[in-house]
DNA sequence: TCAAGGGTGACAACCGGTTGCCAAGGGTTG
DNA sequence: CAACCCTTGGCAACCGGTTGTCACCCTTGA
C-alpha cells in the first residue's frame, strides 16, 4: 500500500530497525559506513519515515501552527508567508489556523490541534493574558504582536513608531488627533493608544479615542463619521483595513483627505498604496516577523523547557508617509468638541 | 506528560479499549448505555484521541493540504479563506503548502507533506497534466483553476467571462486588444488565451498575445512597454496584480487610462478595487471555489476510491467593470505593429 | 425448555517507528 | 597476553490507538 518501512530497509542493508532508525535520527550513534550503507539501501528503496509512527514515540511532528485573529486580514499574509518560509527551510510544516476573532474559537483550535504539532505561533492572539500564559507553561509558545510577561513574543516597535506618526501630524499642524480603536481583547490596540496618547502629551496635541471599531473595511463608515464628530483634523485609524474603509466615508461625504482632514493606518498592507489618496501608515516589516517568530519557536522546541529566556524581539516599525496627511486647510471641521 | 489515553478511560469506565475506541469512532458497534458512559468518563477525564496513534493504524489523519502555486498573491487568500472554514466546519485541518511558481518545488513539498495529510487541495498547479494524473491515482486531488483529465476539479468558469470581457472592449469600440499572459506553464493562460482568441474572433477583434510574464506587479512594467509596443487599445492581463503593475507604469508613461488604453485583469482582488483608476476585472466567487474543492475531496475521502466521478465544478465568473475600461479617445497610440 | 441468532464486548495482533539496555567485537594499555 | 574500555549493533518493550475474530449473553421462537 503506502511506502517501505525501516523494516523493509533493514533486511535490504542487513540491519537491525534500531540501526536504520539511528541512522536517521541520530547519526553519531551508529558506524560512519553502516549509516551510509543504510542511507543508501534507503535512498534506492524509496523509504521516507512515517510521521506519524515517529510522533507517536518521539513526540517531535516537525509540525507547528500559526494561529491568526482573522485570517481575512491582509496584514497577516506577509506574516504567514514569512513564517512559511522560515518553517519549510528547517524542514518543518505549518499548520494554519483561524481564530475568526473570537477568544472562543481561538481556545477550541488550539486543543484540536495542540496534539498534532510541536508549538504554536499566536498572532494577534484575543485571549486573556493568564490563559496564554497556561498554554506557554505547557506547550512551546511564540506570541507575535501580543506582549505577555515570561512568554516569548515577537512585537513589531511601535511605540516609537507612534511617537513619530504624531509628530508627524503635529509638525503638518494638526492640533487635535483622535484613534479609532480596534477590537477590545486586542493587545495592539491598547498598546497603540497609550503610545499614542503618549507621544500627544508630549508634543502639546489632544487625543481622542473612539471605538473599539472591528478591523475592517466595513467598520470603517461608523469610525469616519464618529471621528468627524470628535472635530478632530487627523484620524489614526487601529489598521490600514479600517482606514481604508474610512477614506471611503469621507469620500461619499465629501471630507478631503488630507486637506480638511489626515488620516493614517497601521500595517502597510499593499492596498495602502494603492488607495486614493494613498495612505500613510506605519508598517513593519510582517515577513521578517513571521521569519523571526519561527526561529525562535524552533529554537525553543531544542532548547531544555525549564529554563529558556523570554525573549521578547521588537523589530522597528516604519513610517510611511503617502498622501492621506497634509496640512489641514483653513478651518478644520471643528464642528464640536464632543469625545468619542 | 501528555493527557489521559483510552486505557485510562477503559480503566476508569471499566471496559476494554477497543470499545473505547469504537465508542468514538464507530458507534454503531457498542450499545448505547455503554457509549454513553465511556464517553461520559472521556469527558471526565479530558481525553482526546491522539492523532499520530490514530493516523498510524487507520491512515485518516483528518488534514488535508493546500498548495497554492504562490502564497504571495492576494488572489489565493480568499480562496485559502474559503478552504480553510469549510474545512474546519469539517473538523478537518488544513496545511497550506507553498510551491513558490516552481514545479520542482511544488512536488518536493506534496511529497513531503503526502504521509501527513489525507488529501490535495492544487491551487494553480504549475505541474504538468502527466505527473497530476500520477498524484492522483494514488491520493485523492481536487484541482483548483486547473483541468486534467480525469482529476476531480474546481474551475471558476472563465470562457463565457472572457467572452464577456472582450464583448464590453468591442461595445467600447476596441478593435485591437492584447493579452498579456501568465507563466508558461499555467494553465489558466492558455485556457484564457484560447478564449480570449476565440471571442474576439467571433466578434471581429484582433487580439496578439504578449508574454509569459510572471504574475506580479513588478512584471507590469516590461509587459505595459510590450502591450503599448503592439499598438493596441485594449490590454488584457492575466490577472490583477500585472494589471495593477501595468496602470503604474503606464501612469509613468503618461498614458491615460482608459482615455489611451483600456486595461482589465483577473481575480478581482481586493485591491483591483482601491488602485486608480479602479481595475475592471473577471472576477470570480473564490472562497467558494475554496470551499466547493475541500467539499469534493472530503466527498472522495469516504468514498470508495475506485468509482468515484471526476467532477468538474465551475462556478460563474463576473465581469466587474470600473474606470480602468472606456472608449478609446481620438487616435490610439498606433505608434507600431509589431507583436509581442 | 432448548436451540438459534443477533447484539456486545474482550483479546490480541498490528500500524511504523524510538530508545533503554545489554552484549559482542576490536583496539589499547600495562 | 590478559584486562579493560569504548564503539557499535541487536533485542524487545513501548508509544496510543484500530480492527479482525471470537466468545458470551440475552432474547426470541418453536
Amino acid at each position: 500500500m503506502s511506502g517501505p518501512t525501516i523494516y523493509d530497509v533493514a533486511r535490504s542493508a542487513g540491519v537491525a530497525t534500531s540501526t536504520v532508525s539511528r541512522a536517521f535520527t541520530n547519526p553519531a550513534r551508529v558506524g560512519e559506513a553502516t549509516r551510509t550503507r543504510v542511507l543508501e539501501v534507503a535512498r534506492e528503496l524509496g523509504y521516507e519515515p512515517n510521521p506519524h509512527a515517529r510522533a507517536l514515540t518521539s513526540n517531535r511532528t516537525q509540525t507547528v501552527a500559526m494561529v491568526v485573529s482573522d485570517i481575512t486580514n491582509p496584514h497577516f499574509f506577509e506574516l504567514i508567508r514569512g513564517a512559511e518560509m522560515r518553517a519549510k527551510a528547517a524542514e518543518y510544516t505549518l499548520v494554519l489556523v483561524n481564530a475568526e476573532e473570537s477568544p472562543r474559537i481561538e481556545q477550541e483550535q488550539i486543543r484540536r490541534v495542540a496534539r498534532s504539532v510541536d508549538g504554536f505561533l499566536l498572532a494577534a492572539s484575543r485571549q486573556p493574558d493568564a490563559d496564554l500564559a497556561e498554554l506557554a507553561a505547557s506547550r512551546p509558545v511564540v506570541l507575535i504582536n501580543r506582549q505577555v510577561r515570561g512568554v516569548p513574543s515577537v512585537v513589531v516597535e511601535h511605540s516609537e513608531g507612534c511617537r513619530q506618526m504624531v509628530a508627524h501630524l503635529a509638525s503638518l499642524g494638526h492640533t487635535s488627533l483622535v484613534y479609532l480603536a480596534g477590537p477590545r481583547n486586542s493587545w495592539m490596540a491598547g498598546s497603540r493608544w497609550a503610545a499614542i496618547r503618549a507621544a500627544a502629551t508630549e508634543l502639546g496635541v489632544t487625543a481622542h479615542r473612539s471605538g473599539p471599531y472591528a478591523p475592517t473595511v466595513s467598520s470603517g463608515g461608523a469610525a469616519a463619521d464618529a471621528a468627524i464628530g470628535t472635530g478632530a483634523s487627523a484620524i489614526i485609524a487601529h489598521n490600514d483595513l479600517l482606514a481604508i474603509g474610512v477614506l471611503r466615508r469621507l469620500a461619499q461625504r465629501s471630507v478631503r483627505v488630507p486637506d480638511d482632514v489626515s488620516v493614517v493606518g497601521f500595517d502597510d498592507i499593499f492596498a495602502a498604496d494603492l488607495c486614493t489618496p494613498a495612505l500613510t501608515t506605519l508598517g513593519g516589516p510582517h515577513e521578517q516577523v513571521g521569519r523571526a517568530a519561527v526561529e525562535i519557536l524552533l529554537d525553543s522546541l531544542t532548547t531544555r523547557q525549564d529554563r529558556r529566556p523570554a525573549l521578547h524581539v521588537a523589530p522597528p516599525s516604519q513610517l510611511v508617509i503617502r498622501d492621506s496627511t497634509g496640512t489641514p486647510l483653513g478651518a478644520a471641521p471643528q464642528r464640536q468638541g464632543g469625545a468619542g
